[in-house]
RNA sequence: UCCUGGGUAGCUCAGCUGGUAGAGCAGGUGGCUGUUAACCACCGGGUCGGGGGUUCGAGUCCCUCCCCAGGAGCCA
């Protein structure tokens, strides 16, 4: 029996008979010669069968085969300049584990729609592909990343009591009669966390009910967040500008030729190097309220930017425009800012906070701040932003039991994949995505 | 929720000032010994998103509802 080879180490196997197991994604069938192109998860290979070389059975076999059939491949490996990639398997045997029916999708265009809604097929195509190793890439980089510096992984639960952040809307689900609901974010877990461990993170799904409807948005999605003790928004700005520096050299690296798939322009990713540019909310208020600025804003049909309140997304994406690297904005004002964030000393009506904005239009990569530790301060917060201290006195124990100061950030793993790779929606950086109009497959 | 653009064959789309519906791909049949999204010939394939209206006549005009995409708000 000739051994069982994966597509990306034919190149050892060059004169000898190996079998390939796959799936054929092309047929180019020629009379009485057929060309066959199979993908087996690793790579793509041609292969060829003239009809001296198989039997009649066979090579009749081999033009039926359909799109997507499944197929164990037995020949002799051979390079030849006429392959695509440059090696190709001599056919001396076919064997059909599946005829596949009619194939949904098509080597033409296809619109998001129809690709999503035929997602367990799609992930098979080379772009999906591609996405999935990059992805796959930034999740095991992020966590050498936090592993490498001490940090240890605390995983947040995913049904709560209680919302983490008022603002946002909550999915609810019925825990035994009680109302629960599913966590928007680890943050309020990973702080009484980093008490006890120093530097910790938290890895998970989140979900969110609102109603954003925008390539930037799913109602599911997959977020890092580090939380630390004795440090405050300093420390946190440092840690994110490393380690997004360090994910985007780590795919570089390690995923150029998916990258390549993609036709992902490489240099913009390049100069992703610290130190990213920090300006301070009111920096940006008054870059924002420049007359040259506030025309390009009016021409791209942007909202006028108020001074004291949040940026618009085409706000953030003008900003972003002006950098070659993501963009750090620290000190927001309070009053738009979460409830736990701790007021800058020097100016109360700013917060210790800062996001990240990450180039090319693909909006807010990072939020993060240092968070309030006096027990008075927070309880007082709390009251002002209407939400139930019975909910919270969990939270609130911490500032009663050796508190210090501490700061966290929370990642959006899918924005920065589709960053990453370049591409269109975060719905393609999500195997299976869940936004306000998708629950299937 | 609001703004803009869409909904025609399995898919991607064309269809002029209203006159009985088209292409490419996919599928089927046949041909072809080095193809590269192979090619050539032929064949099948439609509730033109739903409902109502105007008209001798509606894919085309009007009303209404549904669905989708892009954007805004909110957020990572």
């Amino acid at each position: 029996m000739p051994p069982i080879v994966a597509i990306r180490d034919l190149a050892r196997f060059v004169g000898e008979q190996v079998t390939l197991q796959g799936w054929v994604t092309h047929r180019r069938s020629k009379g009485r010669i057929a060309f066959l192109v199979v993908r087996d998860g690793s790579g793509n290979c041609q292969a060829v069968a003239s009809v001296q070389d198989v039997s009649a059975d066979q090579f009749e076999q081999l033009a039926r085969l359909t799109h997507e059939s499944a197929v164990r491949l037995t020949g002799v490996v051979r390079e030849d300049e006429r392959a695509p990639g440059g090696f190709e398997l001599q056919l001396a045997g076919v064997e059909t584990v599946q005829l596949a029916e009619e194939y949904p999708i098509g080597r033409k265009e296809h619109g998001i729609e129809f690709l999503l809604d035929h997602r367990h097929l799609w992930l098979r195509h080379k772009g999906p592909w591609a996405v999935m190793r990059i992805r796959d890439e930034i999740v095991k980089a992020c966590r050498d990343f936090m592993y490498e510096r001490d940090f240890l992984l605390i995983d947040s639960p995913i049904l709560t009591p209680a919302a983490c952040e008022g603002t946002s809307t909550l999915f609810e689900t019925d825990y035994f009669g009680a109302p629960a609901y599913l966590s928007q974010s680890g943050q309020l877990y990973v702080e009484p966390a980093c008490i006890a461990h120093g530097k910790v993170y938290c890895f998970g799904p989140t979900f969110r009910a609102e109603k954003s409807d925008t390539r930037r948005h799913l109602t599911e999605f997959w977020m890092i967040e580090p939380e630390i003790a004795w440090a405050g928004l300093d420390e946190i700005m440092a840690l994110a500008e490393q380690m997004i520096s360090h994910i985007v050299a780590r795919v570089l690296e390690r995923r150029s030729e998916e990258l390549a798939i993609l036709e992902r322009d490489t240099t913009k990713l390049e100069s992703v190097t610290p130190p990213f540019p920090r300006l301070s909310y009111d920096d940006v208020a008054e870059r924002l309220t420049r007359p040259d600025i506030v025309a390009r804003a009016q021409q791209a049909g942007a909202p006028p930017f108020q001074p004291g309140s949040d940026l618009g997304a085409l706000d953030e994406t003008i900003l972003g425009e002006m950098f070659d690297r993501p963009l750090i904005i620290h000190r927001y004002p309070t009053a738009v800012k979460a409830f736990y964030m701790e007021p800058d000393p020097e100016r109360p009506d700013r917060a210790l906070c800062m996001d990240i904005i990450a180039p090319e239009g693909y909006g807010e990569i990072i939020g993060g701040s240092q968070r309030i530790h006096d027990h008075e301060l927070l309880a007082r917060r709390i009251d002002e932003n209407g939400l139930p201290e019975q909910a919270f006195r969990w939270y609130l124990d911490i500032r009663r039991f050796g508190t210090v100061p501490h700061a966290g950030f929370g990642m959006g793993i899918e924005r920065l994949v589709a960053w990453i790779s370049g591409a269109r929606h975060t719905r393609e950086a999500i195997p299976y995505p869940r936004t306000l109009r998708r629950l299937y497959p």
